[in-house]
RNA sequence: GCUCCGGUAGCUCAAGGGGUUAGAGCAUGUGCCUUAUAAGCGCAAGGUUGUGGGUUCGAUGCCCACUCGGAGUACCA
């Protein structure tokens, strides 16, 4: 039975194609579930995408990451269920939805109607999902998208329901008056993690200095310092710190400021002429009262005068604050404490109520300048500039957010922030740092989970309330048909439907009805493990069984999106972790290291790398270029490299291998064993190859993508340009004896293996390999991805003969070095070649590989330098790892005084075994041997090229004999390039006619028994009148012509 | 402001629990092998390891400060 033969010429794309309709054809993924049914079970959970927009090179990335470990689980006999979802809900869908519709709103949406609307999203939260679909697949990432969970499906909004219910029977969820981060076009509060979405550098805003007059105080006023001019007509006090010193200022107006001490030189620069004529500590201040700019509200109690608190600093402004109820975080907490009252100047439009007269209905932050306007009219005004600084906007339509007091609906994460730290311990992050860094530091600020949402498009919050404040959650479909009596199982969950939903509150009577809110769209995310199994309602079993999961991945963008969302709701409910492995990927950049986006126009389309490249190839890139964790600059020609270097290498290795296997009709044969029958390259080879399996399979233990892909590519290498390189004659030769196929033998294993060790990787490829190799009749049953992974044979790996061979490769490498430098080209046969490597030049290594040195180099024989009768130039060099540990400071003074040792008598009786003596100060030492090396530097008489202490010196004097030689290999080469342009096959046996002047034709008739057995020729002829092309050889002419025989 | 990651050859990246001469690939120059591969194989050139201090016999690695790039984070009023 044969291989089916391999073209060299690899088309990648149609490779992958035709290996992509094998898998669809066969079923093979399915396959590669089911039959793992009874093995133990390894979960991974699909971060669910949203499939509103296109998908990018950064998607391909994390699907990458996302494939590479679950197939090699498969292939340790795991069963790996590996479902995926859609995240469907949320802004991002509803934004695209009124871009659409030409909707500006919430008004607009409303009058347009929710149920439209809504339609709308559920449209539009599939628009591209054939785009992911197909880019899914053709990554060969493996995930199975006909059975995906959904967001909007009922049954997984009735699990949120339920997970909801379980929360607040805990008592964790409340509804709070708090000031949050708002935004005025999407009239939502966003929570915190969102809030880290869209944090701008550089934004500008107003700096403004205003003076507060004291009312007790006549021409003197507290100067206050903010950056939001919006704020002032809220104003209800202002605070200072109790420790602080102020000062009292007079100005040459006569009027005077308090402002802190600490920032009076700079708030009055050098030509502000002014005099300081008082100093108080800051609770001096405290209680005393002044005229606020504005008073549009009416209010009952008291306000406007000094407060005391800490956190008033004086880094920056004027060490009196300006406190708004309503609009800082702050501003709240000592608004609350003193009972001062909370003005809302500002509608959930972010525009001024109708009281703000002047500027009623305006959107605030447009207000600033006319607000900065009235305020220098009325000499309130000290000074005013523009201050940059990173401020908040909305994470989606990029609106500038604002801090506002809203009611909303929380879940009381805080209770369990200890336990959120705890289990985050036990985690296994990928980096590493992530998990006390990013991701610890981010627990350790928890603040409570702002879960209402204002909007439309999203799971219901299923809290109904009563007009007294009283309400009930409702956990569950069948809990609202027994509440409204009547029957809701075919209700759809989302608004405007379950909006009309009112039953009687079961305590009092009174009607109850939903409250209007959605919930944030990253708990349906977080909510995944759970909800996609309808549990608790259904699939009880699998939901045990697929709890938590081994392994998850996403980019570090989700260390406060689904990373956290899962940890949290795993953690409330059930005190566990949602994963127990994360791998979280750093960025990708462009080019010149930016970040991608859409807005920039710097992304990388998948489709073009994966049609010029390959999808292989761009997993591979992805995988090797940088650690995980690491951000990475990315050109689709980064990518071609990949191609060059590995897959063409490999791909002509097998090509080679198939070529000559089918020729010689070998096949595998499992009585051979090349461990009795190998010779030494193939004991290495396979030596080298465990050694690989076993770091590829660590690696892939350890989530380390880069460790389970960068040993292949040095193996590869190894493989083609020094096992099969050296071993071609092998391959070739005519005698079918045990050498020859321990050659195949060896080849064969490696290959085989590789088609193993890279199916987790480069899924396609791995696959092509693997299913010619295994020459099974029916090869439908077969892949390499329902294969078992290889176990390494540690009696196998010899790391003595694995150096022995890298010193080899290092030798012959500094004789072309040698060559190179004597423009001595390799075809010219040289007499020796003489080699020194310091201490292990007494070992028997060159006899050993003495074959193998002199084919690679040309060469009639190799030796080791004999330092008893050539004349060497040695020098000492003292190691610094030995003697600086053994001696510290007296080292510089020993290295010295080597130096001054007489080379030549020094360097024998190291090379004997004996120690030195050296001279420091009033100290004799003894040097060890294996505290010097001995280094040979380069003799008359020969080429020599040197490295490391390695030296290789080639014998340049050329003799008759090896000119004429040289000759006949020239005249080979002639010939073999013939038969490759005339089209020859390479078993063909040709005849070959030649005409050729002075010492070539010499050389020819000297040599042509071996001129016939390289050229596969059976006749050799010097003829008159030869047809063809007059060629050179040095000085030599030559006219040659083959025939096929 | 604070925290984290990074700065190594023209480019993309390694290594280094301090120690002889800091490695690959691409690109450049140059040469060459070939009955697998010119999409190949060598060789050369290319580095004061971001800057400045410190610790040390010895720092690219450790410490401090600074700087540049990126990310995260914050009650910046």
């Amino acid at each position: 039975m044969k291989f089916k033969p391999v073209n060299s010429r690899l088309d990648i794309e149609n490779m992958e194609l035709e290996v992509l309709k094998f898998w669809k054809d066969n079923q093979v993924f399915k396959k590669s579930m089911e039959s793992r049914e009874d093995g133990r079970t390894y979960v991974f959970y699909e971060g669910p995408p949203t499939a509103n927009g296109l998908p990018g090179s950064h998607h391909v990335l994390s699907r990458a990451f996302k494939d590479i470990f679950p197939r090699y689980r498969v292939m340790r006999g795991d069963y790996v269920l590996r479902r995926g979802g859609w995240d469907t809900h949320g802004l991002p869908v509803e934004i695209e939805v009124e871009k659409q519709l030409g909707l500006t709103g919430k008004e607009q949406i409303e009058s347009y109607g929710i149920s439209q609307f809504n339609a709308q999203c559920r449209q539009s939260a599939f628009e591209y999902i054939q785009e992911w679909e197909k880019l899914t697949d053709r990554i060969g990432f493996w995930v199975d998208l006909e059975t995906a969970y959904v967001t909007f499906e009922n049954d997984y909004i009735e699990s949120i329901w339920w997970i909801l219910k379980q929360l607040s029977e805990k008592e964790l969820i409340y509804k709070g008056f708090k000031v949050v981060p708002y935004c005025t076009r999407c009239g939502t509060a966003l929570s915190d993690h969102e809030l880290s979405l869209g944090y701008q550098d550089n934004t500008s805003d107003p700096s403004i200095f205003v003076k507060f007059p004291l009312k007790d105080l006549s021409n003197t006023s507290l100067l206050i310092w903010t950056t939001t001019p919006w704020t002032l007509p809220g104003n209800v006090g202002v605070a200072v710190n109790p420790e602080v010193d102020y000062v009292t200022v007079e100005l040459e107006d006569a009027t005077s400021l308090i402002v802190a001490k600490a920032l009076c030189t700079t708030l009055f620069t050098d030509d502000t002429k002014y005099s300081v004529t008082g100093e108080m500590k800051g609770t001096e201040l405290v209680g005393m009262e002044y005229e606020p700019p504005y008073s549009f509200i009416p209010f009952e109690g008291k306000a406007h005068y000094v407060i005391s608190a800490d956190f008033v600093t004086t880094s920056e402004g004027t060490g009196v604050v300006h406190m708004a109820a309503a609009f800082g975080a702050d501003d709240m907490m000592v608004a609350t404490k003193y009972d001062l009252p909370i003005l809302m100047t500002v509608d959930e439009k972010g525009c001024f109520v109708k009281e703000v007269v002047p500027w009623s209905s305006m959107w605030v932050k447009d207000a600033d300048p006319l607000i900065i306007d009235d305020l220098v009219e009325k000499n309130l005004m000290f000074k005013h500039e523009k201050y940059l600084h990173t401020y908040p906007f909305c994470w989606r339509c990029n609106t500038p957010l604002l801090y506002m007091a809203r009611s909303t609906w929380y879940i009381s994460t805080t209770t369990f922030k200890s336990r959120l730290v705890e289990l985050n311990k036990t985690i296994n992050w990928y980096p590493h740092h992530i998990r006390d860094g990013r991701f610890g530091n981010w627990l350790d600020n928890n603040v409570d989970w702002a879960l209402g949402r204002d909007r439309y498009w999203g799971t219901p919050l299923p809290i109904w309330m009563d007009e007294d404040g009283d309400w009930l959650i409702v956990g569950s479909v069948q809990e609202l048909s027994e509440l409204t009596d009547s029957n809701c199982s075919e209700l759809d969950l989302h608004r405007p439907y379950v909006d009309e939903i009112v039953f009687p509150n079961p305590k009092t009577g009174k009607q109850m009805s939903r409250v209007p809110e959605v919930i944030d769209v990253w708990f349906d995310s977080g909510a995944m493990p759970i909800a996609q199994w309808h549990y608790p309602f259904e699939n009880s079993e699998i939901f045990d069984q697929q709890f938590p999961a081994n392994y998850i991945c996403e980019a570090v963008d989700q260390t406060r999106g689904w990373f956290y969302s899962l940890h949290a709701i795993s953690t409330m409910l059930f005190n566990s972790v949602a994963f127990k492995n994360v791998a979280c990927l750093g960025l990708i950049l462009d080019e010149n290291g930016q970040k991608m986006s859409k807005s920039k126009g710097n992304i990388v389309d998948p489709w073009d790398v994966i049609d010029k490249h390959g999808a292989d190839a761009f997993r591979w890139y992805l995988y090797t270029a940088s650690p995980a964790g690491q951000e990475r600059r990315f050109s689709t020609d980064l990518v071609g490299e990949v191609v060059r270097n590995f897959t063409l290498t490999l791909w002509n290795t097998y090509a080679f291998f198939v070529t000559y296997a089918n020729l010689d009709s070998w096949s595998p044969n499992s009585d051979f064993d090349v461990e009795d029958k190998g010779s030494d390259i193939d004991l290495w080879i396979i030596s080298e190859l465990n050694n690989l399996v076993k770091d590829v399979t660590d690696a892939l233990e350890n989530y380390d993508a880069t460790g389970a892909t960068r040993p292949i590519e040095r193996f590869v290498d190894l493989l083609s340009n020094w096992y099969v390189r050296l071993s071609r004659r092998r391959f070739w030769k005519t005698e079918d004896d045990s050498d020859k196929k321990a050659a195949y033998a060896t080849l064969y294993q490696c290959l085989l293996t590789i088609s193993k060790l890279l199916a987790p990787s480069m899924p396609f490829i791995a696959d092509e390999l693997y299913r010619n190799l295994i020459l099974d009749d029916d090869e439908s049953k077969n892949s390499v991805h329902l294969s078992d992974w290889p176990d390494y044979d540690a009696h196998l790996i010899d790391q003595n003969l694995n150096e022995e061979m890298r010193l080899i490769q290092k030798l012959v490498s500094l004789g072309h070095n040698a060559r190179q430098s004597a423009q001595l080209k390799v075809r010219q046969p040289l007499s020796e070649v003489v080699f020194w490597a310091g201490g292990k030049t007494k070992d028997n290594l060159i006899e050993r590989y003495a074959g193998l040195i002199s084919t690679e180099l040309n060469v009639k024989k190799v030796r080791w330098l004999d330092s008893a009768d050539e004349a060497i130039v040695y020098t000492l060099h003292p190691l610094p790892k030995q003697l600086g540990q053994k001696y510290g400071s007296l080292f510089p003074g020993i290295r010295e005084a080597i130096k001054t040792l007489d080379p030549v008598d020094a360097s024998s009786k190291l090379l004997g075994g004996e120690n030195v003596r050296v001279i420091v100060g009033s100290d004799d030492i003894d040097i060890l041997p294996d505290e010097i090396e001995v280094r040979v530097q380069s003799r008359k008489g020969f080429a020599t090229a040197e490295e490391g202490g390695l030296v290789a010196g080639l014998v340049t004097d050329l003799t008759e004999d090896l000119i004429m030689e040289g000759l006949a290999r020239e005249f080979v080469r002639k010939v073999q390039d013939l038969r490759k342009s005339n089209g020859f096959d390479i078993s063909d046996r040709i005849s070959i006619t030649y005409k050729a002047s002075g010492v070539l034709n010499d050389a020819i008739g000297r040599h042509s028994g071996y001129i016939m057995g390289e050229a596969l020729a059976l006749s050799l002829d010097l003829v008159e009148d030869v047809e063809g092309n007059e060629e050179k050889i040095g000085d030599h002419h030559l006219i040659v012509s083959l025939q096929k025989s």
